[in-house]
RNA sequence: GGAGAAAUGGCAGAGCGGUCUAAUGCGGCAGUCUUGAAAACUGUUGUGGGUAACACCACCGGGGGUUCGAAUCCCUCUUUCUCCGCCA
């Protein structure tokens, strides 16, 4: 969510970010200025009759303990008028709260003046590339087939248990999955990441101070006997650790990571996309979050991206990155770099990790500040980053690696799986 | 799942209808003393809204109610603890 400050201070500026996200910002923002003088004025106005309240109920008191029944009694009457006004007046400016609220969970994060601008994925802006594009002999299979040749992962069976986008993975793939997550984690600790294994079904507020709730609320999977949501990403429980908290400015850059499993409903993604690995209901993803100072966020975000860069290079795949022009980011991103691995028998480019900055959008929500040099709060900036998501990390390692003899198992991870190939 | 008790400022803990703008202790910060530190002493120390700045307003687990007045009474939800039952 925007801060109110902003948006009163810079106004014309917000218009001009949210533009390159192609959102036509003027008409809200000043509906919801218009609210906030109405807010404001509203509550001066209540705040004065509370006060007038609060010193006749003194009064009374006072009269009350000199015995002066009498004179006690006609005050009261009085107080009941006052208070009577008060309580209209207060739900007027619940009201108005409430509108402004409603208004402002509308409007998506401002994009950083460096997101170019653009429609669709189209309009992204390739930065880097890294890699070999391999260029697999004929008889090469997509990773599904391979999947079977060598009994890895069983999707009919994941139907059966659950339902299309739950697969199960055997032996060597089990193994391999595995592998990646203690990789990862490994790798992310070693960068000074605090491993965290928190819940994978969270609560509405958590839902709510990352942006899940209430708009996104179709792509969770909700226990609704419980009202507990399963976790689309580990981003939200660990972020809301920091929920309502506010930091000491040394204790930033906070920085954690997890595995976690992770549950997206996808409604309404059918056909090529979704074959095989390529998008699921349930895959294993381990994430990094990072809760870092406003004037050090865009250092931390490039930071994050050469992390991970890293994990790409060290797993040998091809890979290149994006930066999401204002069409095709999260609503409530401020700048995203988006990963792709090349998997060379799908001949198609799949996006493995998005890293973003999301400046104070989540934590304003999540009231996650921290005590600045001037021993005031303010709020802290968060991003988050995968490092990596498994299923189409293992797709492009399949197809990628295929020789006539097996799959061959990058050397880094050959410590954590114990084989060198699959065959 | 059943029965009982409880939830107060960074922490501990008082407060049981009106000087609560919440006692006291610990911790934090600033100062005095000291070459420096410790100890001692003095002062200070919640969040948010509001204001040009003050004033002022709200917040004692969440929500609702009673009352002129609620941390204090009532209802409800959540959480924690104790006992019982079940159990990886």
């Amino acid at each position: 969510m925007l801060q109110l400050n902003y948006i009163r201070e810079k106004k014309e500026e917000a218009i001009e970010r949210l533009a390159i996200k192609n959102f036509d910002a003027r008409p809200v923002l000043e509906q919801v200025l218009e609210l906030d003088n109405e807010r404001r004025r509203t509550q001066n106005e209540l705040d004065s009759l509370l006060n007038e309240a609060n010193i006749i109920a003194k009064q009374v008191g006072e009269l009350y303990k000199q015995g002066k029944r009498a004179e006690a009694d006609e005050l009261k009457n009085k107080s009941v008028a006052v208070k009577e006004s008060s309580g209209k007046l207060a739900e007027q400016f619940k009201q108005i709260e409430e509108q402004q609220q409603q208004l402002l969970v509308q409007v998506p994060n401002t994009p950083s003046f460096k997101v170019p601008k653009g429609k669709t994925a189209a309009d992204n802006e390739n930065v880097y590339q890294e890699g070999e594009i391999p260029k697999l002999p004929a008889g090469s299979k997509p990773h599904w087939e391979l999947a079977a040749q060598y009994d890895l992962i069983d999707f009919e069976l994941g139907v059966k248990l659950t339902g299309a986008g739950f697969p199960v993975y055997k032996g060597k793939a089990a193994r391999l999955q595995r592998a990646l997550i203690n990789f990862f984690l490994d790798r992310a600790t070693a960068s000074g990441y605090l491993e965290i294994q928190p819940p994978i079904m969270v609560n509405e507020a958590s839902g709510y101070g990352t942006g899940q709730l209430p708009d996104k609320e179709g792509q969770m999977y909700h226990a609704t006997i419980d009202n507990l949501y399963m976790i689309p990403t580990a981003e939200v429980p660990i972020t809301n650790i920091y929920r309502d908290v506010i930091l000491k400015a040394d204790q930033l850059p906070v920085k954690n990571c997890g595995y976690t499993p992770c549950f997206r409903r996808e409604a309404g993604s059918y056909g090529k996309d979704v074959r095989g690995l390529n998008r699921l209901h349930q895959f294993d993803k381990v994430e990094i979050v990072q809760i870092a100072h406003p004037d050090k966020s865009y250092e931390t975000l490039e930071e994050m991206r050469t992390y991970v860069a890293g994990l790409m290079r060290d797993l040998e795949l091809p890979f290149r990155i994006l930066k999401l022009c204002g069409g095709d980011m999260s609503f409530a991103s401020a700048l995203t770099y988006d990963f792709e691995a090349f998997s060379a028998a799908q001949e198609k480019w799949l996006e493995v990790s998005s890293v973003s900055n999301f400046e104070t959008f989540q934590s304003n929500r999540l009231k996650l500040r921290f005590r600045g040099a001037d021993n005031k709060t303010q709020l802290a900036h968060t991003l988050n980053g995968s490092a990596l998501a498994l299923p189409r990390i293992v797709a492009s390692l399949l197809e990628n690696n295929q020789t006539p003899e097996g799959i061959k198992i990058p050397k880094v991870l050959v410590p954590y799986t114990g084989f060198s190939a699959i065959n």
